[in-house]
DNA sequence: ATTTATGCAAATCGTTTGCAAACCT
DNA sequence: AGGTTTGCAAACGATTTGCATAAAT
């Protein structure tokens, strides 16, 4: 089943696979690492702790940080780190195939995603491999950010 | 002298674009803040607070803290933020006229600077600009990085 | 003189951790 | 049972801040 499934994986598909990587790191898929994924999957951005435990029913703050910290080393979600005070957490890209990139506001710290042509995005990945060889580094993964002011900060300073 | 200079900045030139940047925002270039700047010119990567107080001689951790976020303010410096635990600083891009990117170890958090081709620079450029206005984002500078792991932390992890 | 910068020590706050109870298998 | 996960509260640590002193204009 869903072996011909290209680029969007659906939410069975994607809980077997955490559960894939959670075995691989020899970890259980418990129920609060499970919301947590759910929590993950149902966000169109990259969500802080803060904003986990709001939108969370039960979970409890060290077991947010507990879990992700663990998810993250088990590959299954990524740490986005900005400018301001927050962690924030994504799935990872592998898992909801959809290789994206972060608009962030340096105002309200607001994160956003946005993906590029994949034209561009092969030129970049091409260029970082090629500095990555030679600088004897190995390549885990690249982030392509845009820093600025998002809509509503913009207006909100426009006072004149 | 030096009117002609295109890409490269000396260091007088430099130090007056400072002090320019510091009077537009009503600050003043004391000594201190002249000391972080003189380090910053002088490492070829974004440096921890850490970092600069070993190679200062008489600043102060909170004084570092205070200047380098005033700096930051005034546009003369820019922090770079990785997974780590530590902020680093680095001069303004368009102070030392040297853009670049970073290579961020994931194993012991050293950053190195590197730089791409002319012609990716400009095609990211032209699609992240296309994607901010789209987005309603005004753009205050991008950042595009690659994560992986060093040299020095790739031989010492691999035993085999 | 008055404003601004500095140094010290204390406070802040997101995140981590110790430990005992609850939960698997 | 044996090991793991959880929740609570305490600890941690990079960064920030209050306040009195030392510059700077």
């Amino acid at each position: 089943m869903s072996s011909m499934s290209s680029t969007s994986v659906d939410a069975s598909d994607l809980h077997a696979n955490v559960a894939l990587r959670l075995r691989d790191d020899d970890q259980r898929y418990t129920s609060g690492r499970r919301e947590l994924v759910d929590l993950l999957v149902g966000a169109d951005r990259p969500l802080t702790v803060a904003e986990v435990l709001e939108r969370s029913d039960g979970l409890t703050q060290s077991s947010a940080y507990r879990n992700l910290n663990l998810l993250e080393r088990a590959g299954v979600v990524l740490r986005v780190v900005t400018d301001d005070e927050f962690g924030r957490f994504e799935l990872a890209e592998d898992l909801t195939g959809h290789h994206h990139h972060h608009l962030i506001c340096t105002s309200c710290g607001l994160v956003e995603d946005f993906s590029v042509p994949d034209s561009i995005e092969d030129a970049v990945d091409a260029a970082l491999h090629r500095v990555a060889s030679r600088a004897g580094f190995s390549v885990d993964h690249h982030r392509m950010d845009l820093i600025g002011t998002c809509p509503a900060c913009r207006s909100r300073s426009t006072a004149s």
